[in-house]
DNA sequence: ATTTTCGGAGTGAATATTCATTCCGCACGA
DNA sequence: TCGTGCGGAATGAATATTCACTCCGAAAAT
């Protein structure tokens, strides 16, 4: 096995389990385990189990933020990119249902106030993130309400996460047409 | 110290320990000792730490939605009637930072999960809970959105808890205006 | 009224288990 | 042969749970 193969082998196992077992149900061993290495191989690649962690996590939100980008047209109408924005997230974590449990359990831990507090409080320096212009954008042009940004990710964010889970633990089975009247009801809720 | 009063106090103690430093941090010596008990008597009130944490969640969750119907008129509008529970629940919560943030760590771990799917899946026998049959009447006369009751109670829910977790960890100030906007977006996102 | 007995709540040191992390010998490639 | 990457048993810290004992108040016996 390639040396990164290895790398991705531990990161992919970590994900199952977590995803499945909380971070309670992942041990170190159950890990190398599952990765099929030894349990002293994981400290080859990474310094400790948090920083396992945070750079899993780091890993996928990359890899999600680019993802959402692809055939996103700058130049459309901003409920438009909004939908498009919103669909296309709730249509990736409901087809990576691994990655999004894993997701929900990180940001709902010490590890995920950490995040957004960097994420939330950083001064404006370059982000990534997509959706902070659009929400930030939609204010200025007076299309979505006069909320602190905080206040309006948790509009938007709140019922996307929450849908998501429900629909992955077997509460609701969301279709397209669900999927598209969810996100528009988020819209909804933050449109002026 | 009386007996039902030390129930009170390892309970009080457990609330206090999981909030500020989630499960992790709240070993059972740790939670006897700020109780004022020894740990072996923990026992004596509980059978074993998961049911010491059910019957938590349970008490505090039947006093809210006790609580919650102080002053609720069932013969108001119904968006009205909406707009009272949301705010007293909101309210309660930054109120009570400590108990909002045992629940929020509770619902979001696999002891929550078994909880909604209780709640939700559980035929429609008696419910205290005054939101679902807020949300079931509305969308029977047609001023709610007809939309399944879980995507209903994420579009209510989602952005209230994650609000309320952002005004306790300090992301944003809610006072009562910005409470209030808030619950109104919350009804523009469910309302036909 | 005084003493004795008894039951069960309370205790916390001892135990058993679970983990993250370390360490050392092995195997394989150079 | 040398050395590097690897495995997985060993380690030690942290934890939930147990259990043999203490203690106290309330009955029962005198």
């Amino acid at each position: 096995m390639a040396i990164s193969e290895k790398r991705q082998e531990i990161l992919h196992a970590a994900l199952e389990l977590i995803a499945e077992h909380g971070f309670h149900g992942a041990p170190i061993a159950a890990i190398a385990e599952r990765a099929g290495v030894g349990a002293g191989t994981i400290y080859r690649y990474f310094e400790n189990k948090d920083v396992l962690i945070n750079e899993l996590f780091q890993e996928l939100h990359d890899r999600i933020c680019t993802g959402l980008l692809e055939g996103y047209g700058t130049d459309r109408p901003l409920r438009e990119r909004f939908v498009h924005l919103s669909t296309a997230l709730l249509r990736y974590f409901i087809d990576n249902p691994l990655e999004f449990r894993f997701i929900e359990q990180y940001l709902n831990s010490p590890y995920g106030n950490a995040f957004r507090r960097v994420r939330l409080m950083g001064a404006g320096e370059e982000d990534d993130d997509p959706y902070r212009h659009l929400l930030e954008e939609g204010v200025a042009r007076r299309i979505v309400k006069d909320l602190p940004l905080v206040v309006l990710f948790a509009l938007a964010f709140g019922p996307l996460l929450a849908v998501a889970r429900d629909h992955i633990l077997g509460f609701v089975a969301l279709n397209e047409v669900l999927l598209v009247q969810t996100v528009q009801a988020c819209w909804d809720g933050i449109k002026r």
